[in-house]
RNA sequence: GGCCCCGUAGCUCAGUGGAUAGAGCAACAGCCUUCUAAGCUGUGGGUCACACGUUCGAAUCGUGUCGGGGUCACCA
């Protein structure tokens, strides 16, 4: 239960002796007070005046009187400005939320809910390497899914492999016509990449026989289907599914190559998953799925061959799940992909992070599920994040303005160099200490600017700027915690840490500042933002809380030393704040999947 | 055209019923003989797209208009 809560649990108690009915919390709200106002909570009272017969000024000094009365102690004094009821937390109740707080969060409170959650990320097509938009889906999907985990969910992280279809076929086809037998060991290229530049190949040289054929007189659309290389390739995508032992061959190399590219990037990066499913495979058990829909009247077929299930209940078209051909479409294998997830893992969740260009789709493979009468069709959620874009424009592949994933990240860990050498504090740091902190900068400053944003909404990323290390960042965060673990080195040099955190309860005889005072108080709400966190799926609000915790942490420590604190007593609190925040900070970030450095 | 999402400072974003709408960047002015200046403090900058409505109270809820985007594929 949150701190808000509590206050207003007691306001109710005290409404309730005052005016014998009986109240609701929906009956009026308790805020945290605008830092322009005394106070540090503040009950609004004007749904009340009505009901209650009372003016704001009475009702204010009635309720304010017996509040600070009637509750140990609990609040110090109050005041009342218009409707608005401001409540003071006495020094003793400060020290006591402190106390909790550090309780639970440096030894750990265990949330309750228990679910299984499956998280589907990434979900990569294995013809080109990952770009910026795969960067936002898996920080999003990896981040979503360690929240889910520190509110008590067993969570599955796992990622689709679009491995097959015609756009596979056409990267190797290109290899097959202009390698010469070239690999990503001989040209020393990353594996992904590789692939990725036959890809484009592939696609320069249709569009040069397209081009050609219609000089010829040639009409486009004809042109189009009749361009000797996209034939081929589509032969090839026949060959693979007949398993043609030399396509499979080719097919097992290549994609070989990208997973070797992928697997790299995604441990540099820190994504991990807990199982990896392939669209070779799945799409199998799609078509098992339709073949059975046929038979039991579920889904019907035209006169071509192809079969359709009517939505028309959901008040959607009528969508195609197999090919006139017998061959499979995207939805095919989503079909045999969700049935195998529930079956498999009694889901209670399965959360998919993909683009909102597809909420159309995800749409539609839930109505067919519930069609079906497949009772998980509700245990579907589609977290959509929006697109990024560039300033320029929208990222197209063939006019080569995506952003590379693996050139941004060594771009940012560049950047992280170049700051950390022009403020030079670090030169006593061995190489391999270094280049462990570029890697924590750069990877840091990419994650929170992704990350802080909410992922329902469009963002847009300008290439021109690169990603800032001041201000709003990961960096700043992570500055603030390495200038605490400063601190709490020097001081560990006297005493150790464990008597240095002991307890400031001791010093009820001083008062606590107004900067300390605020800082217990943001550091009470991690707990509530953790669940707010994982309630939304939205690591922004983690983010977005990290950073002013750390910002309301460096105001405190322009103003006061924890060093050199007045008396001895200040400075156990002040240790004690600082060994909060760290670990707070720490914590949170984790859940961003950014590392926090001892030293920067 | 139907459905869905979005519109807040020059830019990038917070803020889903409460007080005078906030941050970061950019601009300007200060602060390092004292725990790390990747920091702190201050100044300027707003018709919360527009209109009407609900409410004691609206950036927030409702309706409509305008503007931007997505989607409605035998592409994935």
């Amino acid at each position: 239960m949150s701190f808000t809560n509590t206050i207003q649990a007691a306001a109710i108690k005290s409404l309730e002796e005052l005016y014998g009915t009986t109240f609701s919390a929906n009956d009026f709200q308790v805020n945290e007070t605008k830092p322009e106002f005394t106070g540090d909570y503040t009950v609004v009272l004007f749904s009340l005046l009505k009901p209650l017969k009372e003016s704001p000024d009475a009702l204010g000094k009635k309720l304010g009187d017996a509040l600070v009365k009637n509750n140990g102690g609990l609040f110090s004094n109050y005041n009342v400005i218009k409707g608005f009821l401001n409540l003071s937390l006495s020094d003793a109740t400060l020290f006591n939320l402190l106390e909790e707080n550090y309780k639970d969060v440096c030894f750990g409170k265990k949330p309750l809910n228990h679910k299984k959650v499956m998280v589907e990320y990434s979900s990569p097509n294995t013809n080109k390497p990952l770009h910026l938009g795969h960067l936002r889906n898996i920080f999003i999907g990896w981040s979503v899914s360690e929240i889910l985990k520190a509110n008590g969910n067993d969570v599955y992280k796992s990622s689709i492999v679009n491995d097959r279809g015609i756009h596979i076929c056409k990267s190797m086809i290109a290899w097959e016509q202009f390698a010469n037998g070239d690999t990503p060991e001989s040209t020393h290229k990353k594996g992904d990449h590789f692939v990725g530049d036959y890809y484009v190949k592939f696609n320069d040289e249709y569009k040069k026989e397209v081009k050609e054929l219609i000089s010829e007189g040639t009409i486009e659309a004809v042109a189009e289907k009749e361009a000797p290389i996209m034939k081929q390739t589509q032969q090839m995508l026949q060959d693979w599914e007949q398993g043609k032992p030399a396509v499979i061959e080719l097919w097992n190399k290549m994609n070989g190559w990208v997973y070797k590219g992928f697997d790299e990037t995604y441990k540099r990066l820190g994504a991990d998953f807990d199982q990896t499913f392939y669209e070779s495979q799945t799409y199998l058990l799609g078509k098992e799925f339709v073949r059975q829909g046929l038979e039991d009247g579920s889904f019907f077929r035209k006169e071509d061959g192809s079969v359709w299930i009517d939505l028309s209940a959901a008040s959607l078209d009528d969508k195609l799940l197999l090919r006139g051909d017998g061959t499979s479409v995207y939805i095919t294998q989503d079909i045999g992909l969700v049935k195998q997830k529930f079956e498999e893992y009694n889901l209670d969740e399965s959360i998919y992070v993909i683009g909102d260009e597809q909420i159309h789709h995800m749409k539609v493979l839930k109505e067919i599920c519930r069609k079906l009468g497949m009772t998980f069709a509700d245990k579907i959620f589609h977290l959509s994040y929006g697109m990024v874009e560039l300033t320029t424009g929208k990222m197209k592949s063939r006019e080569g303005t995506v952003v590379d994933a693996d050139d941004l990240v060594d771009e940012m860990v560049d950047t992280a160099k170049r700051h950390t050498e022009e403020l030079g504090k670090v030169k006593d740091f061995t190489e391999e200490e270094l280049k462990e902190l570029y890697e924590t900068l750069g990877l840091g400053a990419m994650k929170f600017y992704l990350l802080r944003v909410d992922p329902k909404k469009r963002m847009i990323f300008n290439p021109e700027e690169s990603i800032d290390f001041h201000g709003f960042t990961g960096p700043f965060v992570q500055y603030t915690y390495a200038r605490i673990k400063s601190i709490l080195r020097k001081l560990a040099g006297d005493s150790d840490e464990q008597s240095m955190t002991a307890s400031s309860r001791n010093i009820a005889g001083e008062n606590v500042l107004p900067l300390e005072r605020q800082l217990i108080i943001f550091l009470e709400k991690y707990s509530n933002v953790l669940s707010q966190g994982a309630d939304e799926l939205n690591p922004s609000v983690i983010a977005n809380y990290v950073f002013h915790l750390a910002k309301t942490y460096n105001s405190f420590y322009t103003e006061h030393s924890v060093a050199n604190a007045e008396s001895e007593e200040k400075k156990a609190l002040r240790v004690q704040l600082s060994v909060m925040t760290a670990t707070i900070i720490k914590s949170a970030m984790q859940l961003l999947g950014i590392k926090v450095p001892e030293r920067m």
